[in-house]
DNA sequence: CCTCCACAGGAAGCGCAGGAGT
DNA sequence: ACTCCTGCGCTTCCTGTGGAGG
């Protein structure tokens, strides 16, 4: 049995000639429309290969505009350069949404220096000590904070790098900061602020004529000669500039399109596929986030599904008429009947406009204010997709608990 | 014009979990 | 092991707002 699946699956036609190379994670050799971000990071960095220290870098930018790319692009050729001309200059990439405090970030670097040495449970000033005494010996440490906003002691861990450089006579700490979030950089304590962002970068989003040309690129090395349609690449990059250009979902979505035409025994991908991508990745990225709700969040949404539900006649707003559209407060004294269903006790009111406001933010339903023809002021609430859907994924959910 | 309605959203404060300091 | 502190989710209370209706 398991040699017929293996065999099957082995003869299985597929689009792609090598599939790791269009997964999210992959880091091309090339990226192109970034030479001048590789060049201005670069610059700054190369200073440790003439035993001075680099300054810090700020990087900014949206999701998918290639700043891990870029700076781990940078990494790889400095650590190349550096062993291979024996200096002392290395860098390390730390993901903060894994490591998200001082102590781990740290024991994260020193681990990554002395593979061999276990670091748990060790005293955090030991592992500074440790890192110190590691870039003492006249090492230029170059620590890239990637999501540096998921950091909850920041400014305790910025102060401590900078500060470890007066406590070395040789060798030296810098650190390249990444962040898509741009009001992070506020909350921060002003000398914190001036010290990370010594250089500062923005990287901008890509439109749609350069996704197109990195979907290209990528598409030559990861699918097989002519399987991909020009229109079909034109398609994704297109979906992706509109929404966000952001380089990784476009990849993404290709990466699926390549699936959904393997999965259909196809030999090419085209515009059908990439729409069918498109709808599959929306749903799944509804699917994820309606899961990740809070069980009194759910609550609210599913009122908000089932109503729209019921409401089929349609509810009139002066000049227009809108199929779906709730009251604030009908939503609520709904949601008050559902976890009295499941034997919950419902939040306040006021709780549950903030609820309301979350669940705009994560675009899972629109909100307007009432305008002329309603009386007084509320908020009126339609379900962003299909409320059938959402019924059910939300149903489908508790039935398994 | 005033009052009422049906909410929006700010401010203060409470209870709790979990991390830091000792 | 213990306290202390802090952030988080939430409630309570309150003021503000814009249209309906008298």
């Amino acid at each position: 049995m398991p040699e017929q699946i293996f065999q099957n699956e082995f003869e299985k036609k597929t689009v792609f000639s090598d599939r790791n190379l269009i997964m999210p994670h992959h880091t091309p050799d090339e990226l192109p429309f970034r030479d001048e971000q590789i060049s201005d990071v670069s610059n700054v960095v190369a200073h440790a290969l003439k035993d001075k220290r680099p300054e810090n870098i700020f990087i900014y930018g949206k999701v998918g505009a290639g700043k891990t790319c870029v700076t781990k692009h940078v990494m790889n050729k400095l650590n190349e350069f550096a062993s291979s001309n024996n200096v002392c200059a290395e860098c390390c990439y730390v993901n903060c949404r894994t490591h998200n405090s001082k102590y781990r970030i740290l024991s994260k670097i020193v681990k990554d220096f002395y593979p061999e040495e276990n670091f748990l449970g060790f005293s955090a000033a030991f592992i500074y000590e440790k890192l110190l005494s590691h870039a003492g010996r006249g090492n230029h440490v170059i620590i890239i904070l990637d999501e540096i906003d998921k950091v909850r002691d920041l400014d305790e861990l910025v102060y401590g790098l900078i500060r470890g450089n007066d406590e070395i006579d040789k060798g030296s700490l810098s650190i390249i900061g990444i962040s898509n979030n741009v009001r992070f950089k506020e909350r921060l304590d002003p000398r914190t602020k001036s010290s990370l962002c010594q250089q500062e970068m923005v990287f901008a989003p890509y439109n749609a004529i350069e996704l197109t040309e990195i979907l290209k690129q990528r598409v030559e090395k990861a699918f097989k000669p002519n399987t991909v349609s020009d229109s079909a690449i034109n398609l994704a990059a297109a979906y992706s500039a509109k929404e966000s250009g952001d380089a990784r979902t476009a990849i993404m979505l290709l990466l699926k399109a390549g699936e959904l035409a393997d999965k259909s025994e196809k030999s090419f991908v085209t515009d059908e596929e990439v729409r069918k991508a498109r709808k599959a990745v929306e749903e799944e990225i509804i699917f994820s986030l309606v899961n990740t709700l809070p069980e009194q969040q759910k609550f609210v949404l599913y009122a908000i599904a089932k109503l729209s539900l019921e409401n089929n006649p349609y509810k009139t707003i002066t000049g227009r008429i809108e199929e779906g559209v709730l009251f604030s407060g009908e939503v609520y004294r709904e949601y008050e009947k559902v976890a009295k269903h499941f034997k919950e006790s419902a939040v306040s009111a006021r709780w549950y406009r903030e609820y309301i406001s979350e669940l705009e933010i994560y675009g899972l339903i629109v909100t307007t204010n009432s305008g002329k023809g309603i009386k007084g002021q509320t908020r009126l609430i339609k379900l962003a997709s299909e409320p059938a859907k959402i019924k059910e994924l939300i149903e489908s959910e508790f039935l398994k608990q």
